[in-house]
DNA sequence: CTTACTATCTTGTATTACAAGATATAGTTG
DNA sequence: CAACTATATCTTGTAATACAAGATAGTAAG
């Protein structure tokens, strides 16, 4: 994944970082994003991603009782997720310094 | 724009930055975001988005002989660009501290 | 005239974010 | 029990995005 590639990748990243706390089901996810100061991602973008996520091998998922509704799909990292978290972290130290350098001149706006 | 949204959008932001320092054509911006860390974007990005911005009317462009090669197209913005500009830095800074809070668990990897 | 460099634009594709809504389970209230 | 509410996941379809690849064109040098 290259730089340009991970500009619209943020999410993907944040998730991972989010499941590696402990592990997580997508509702719960919704919700803790919207905490963390995100506009609410809606459930058409976050399943999908996790299935995604599922399927390139990052996350696994094992279904637990829920106490009120449907069984719920805990997500953990696999050790290919945590290398990519690892990979996501540069990435984004990077291009947030490079993003803040062409901001620089724009500071006090 | 929301804050998913700009997930997608953030070159838009750091050209309209580089071309508010400066009026600039486009040729002459793919270096220049490559110096600022960034992997080099091509053409294919580069150009469409600049016809995106001008089409709603967030830049003007004005034609000027090169001393080699073709007419360059130099890039300045509108006072709606500039209202976009500042707009973009304050939804960039909400995104970098919601990242980061993500992070927070991560930082020493 | 061919090569090389500068410069812009077009076409087509895969991915992404997302809205909208379908589906399912369990508890609560009338 | 029927209706409602809250929890939870998944599907479908769409618009926007990033990008590779290549077409086009001007100038200068050999």
């Amino acid at each position: 994944m290259s730089t340009t590639q991970m500009l619209k990748g943020i999410i993907d990243g944040c998730i991972l970082a989010i499941i590696h706390e402990k592990e997580i089901y997508g509702y719960e996810l919704a919700e803790k994003l919207e905490q963390y100061g995100f506009d609410s991602f809606s459930e058409g973008t976050i399943y999908p991603l996790l299935m995604r996520m599922q399927k390139e091998e990052l996350v696994t998922s094992t279904l637990k009782k829920s106490t009120a509704g449907p069984k719920r799909k805990y997500y953990s990292l696999t050790s290919k997720g945590e290398q990519e978290l690892r990979q996501f972290i540069k990435r984004w130290k990077l291009l947030q310094s490079s993003v803040n350098s062409v901001l620089k001149g724009e500071e006090n706006e």
